[in-house]
RNA sequence: GUCCCCAUCGUCUAGAGGCCUAGGACAUCGCCCUUUCACGGCGCAAACGGGGGUUCGAAUCCCCCUGGGGACGCCA
């Protein structure tokens, strides 16, 4: 039985390369009838913050990703103290007295030497014991682990192959802090095998720490899960991803309009493949993840590509779903879509111009309010030319069924009565009812502002046509 | 600095020794459609980082170089 898990710290939100693992793990889970466990890592308790879980639950929520749990590490102290202990009488960890100003000091000594710097196992019993070290009175010590002196780790890496560690390159990590609580090398080791994960698919970042995890993973006499480690998503300049690049944060996409399932196509579409598929469902998805896809190298995030993908899922949305969606971006822009045109006939009108809600919305504002034009709009299509004709088309448009075929008839007739082009009439009453030179289909659009709004603002825009 | 990993169009990628004159998608550019702008359709341009091997044959395998990323905490 197949087990996964998602294991952020709440330490901020949930950004998009999180979320990009979490898919994975999900899918890989999902694809194999297997169970996709979410894991609070909060053992850090500086940073570690309630709000923080909360961003990540809302997160998991609005992608989609069912979890069980979520289990918190800070629940489970009294079983890694447990394991620790155990390590401890196994001859595995022993304790370690050295301050952290005594290790700062090491270290920078080893780096001024052009060394890796590491721990020199000096707390080891028998180093203590050759040194002549006693524990200092007061101080807590923390719990090291006592990591093999030599031969190599190797692991075989579900999308990267075999990697190759010397055991001389780890050295005595860290177990159990001064004060009790596992470090995260502790931590997901003991919750792995406690949840029976069997497959731990995590970011790039992690690689270096799996041959000290597989280390721990022997002391205890654990069966070893399949790693697989997905690369990184950079930033689109190739740096790592943050603020600068735009947003980081998923729930600041769904701020900005986009639908969680193009969010989803283009996370799982960036760094793995199935052929040339580039628009699938999460269903497809499930149905085709494997990790023998998943690109061994970084990927950039491309935000143009995210908003393709976006514009392709509003093409293909529900008008309901979307008129529910958009709603508050409208009320956002001032606009009260309870009244005026019906909200799901402006959405199946404007969904195929834009690619994000937001853009929706800003183009949906003159069908709820009237939009003023600017001076330079005014200037460039009000003519005194065009102004007889415009008046006349008001005076029929007052008259007939307010239909958008009956509104194009009647456009029709006057551009033959004044022997003008469908431009020159077209263009002057989109700036007049619109206020922008853009819009869907005259008569349509005039058909869903509404007869009274239209005339009111054709008769009001007509005053500042020239003579 | 040391260790680990990676390397196909600008970007995401297909590619498991001959199917590759290297395919798709985004972006860009051009044309068509058109009542403006979009959408849509068609098309152009665009890549195997460099050098050595192995092989009848290499984008695919090996080595070196270069470039990129990651890790070196009582953070995760």
């Amino acid at each position: 039985m197949v087990r996964t898990r998602f294991a952020p710290s709440p330490t901020g939100y949930l950004h998009i390369g999180g979320a990009r693992t979490a898919l994975f793990c999900w899918a890989y889970a999902k694809r194999q009838g297997g169970t996709f466990v979410l894991r609070i890592e909060d053992t850090d308790r500086e940073r570690s913050t309630q709000e923080s879980v909360n961003a990540i639950l809302e997160s998991m929520a609005w992608l989609g990703l069912d979890y069980e749990g979520p289990h918190f590490q800070m629940d489970r102290l009294t079983r890694y103290r447990e394991v620790a202990e155990q390590l401890i009488r196994d001859g595995k960890a022993y304790r370690c007295y050295a301050s952290r100003e005594e290790l700062d000091a090491l270290r920078e000594q080893q780096r001024a030497r052009g060394e890796k710097p590491r721990y020199d196992g000096r707390w080891r019993p028998e180093n203590a014991k050759f040194l002549g070290l006693t524990p200092p009175p007061g101080r807590d010590p923390v719990v090291r682990f006592r990591n093999p002196d030599d031969g190599e780790v190797i692991f075989t890496d579900l999308v990267k192959g075999p990697i190759s560690v010397a055991n001389t390159e780890l050295d005595d990590l860290v177990l159990l802090r001064g004060d009790g609580i596992p470090t995260y090398n502790f931590g997901v080791v003991v919750d792995d095998i406690d949840m029976n994960i069997t497959h731990v698919i995590r970011g790039d970042d992690h690689v270096n720490n799996t041959p000290r995890q597989i280390n721990i993973y022997r002391a205890l006499g654990a069966t070893l899960p399949k790693f697989a480690h997905v690369p990184m998503i950079l930033g689109a300049d190739g740096e790592r991803l943050s603020k600068r690049h735009g947003a980081v944060s998923v729930m600041q996409y769904c701020d900005e309009g986009y639908l969680p399932e193009a969010l989803v196509n283009y996370l799982a579409r960036l760094g793995w493949s199935h052929g040339d598929e580039e628009v699938f469902s999460r269903e497809q998805l499930v149905q085709w993840f494997d990790l023998e896809h998943v690109s061994a190298s970084p990927a950039r995030f491309n935000p143009e590509k995210l908003a393709w993908l976006n514009a392709q899922y509003l093409k293909g949305a529900d008008d309901t779903r979307l008129a529910r969606l958009v709603e508050p971006f409208l009320r956002k822009d001032g606009c009260d879509p309870g009244k005026g045109a019906p909200l799901p006939s402006v959405v199946a009108l404007l969904k195929e111009r834009v690619s994000t809600l937001q853009e929706l919305a800003d183009a949906a504002v003159y069908f709820y309010r009237a939009l003023e034009p600017t001076e330079e709009l005014k200037g460039l299509h009000y003519s005194g030319t065009a102004r007889p004709a415009l008046a006349a088309l008001r005076d029929r448009l007052a008259k007939i069924d307010w239909t958008r075929d009956k509104i194009s008839a009647e456009m029709k007739a006057v551009l033959a009565e004044h022997k003008l082009k469908m431009p020159q009439l077209a263009m002057p009453l989109r700036v007049m009812v619109s206020g922008a030179t853009q819009t869907p289909s005259i008569d349509v659009t005039l058909e869903l502002i509404g007869r009274g709004e239209v005339l009111a603002r054709m008769d009001k825009q007509l005053q500042a046509f020239p003579p």
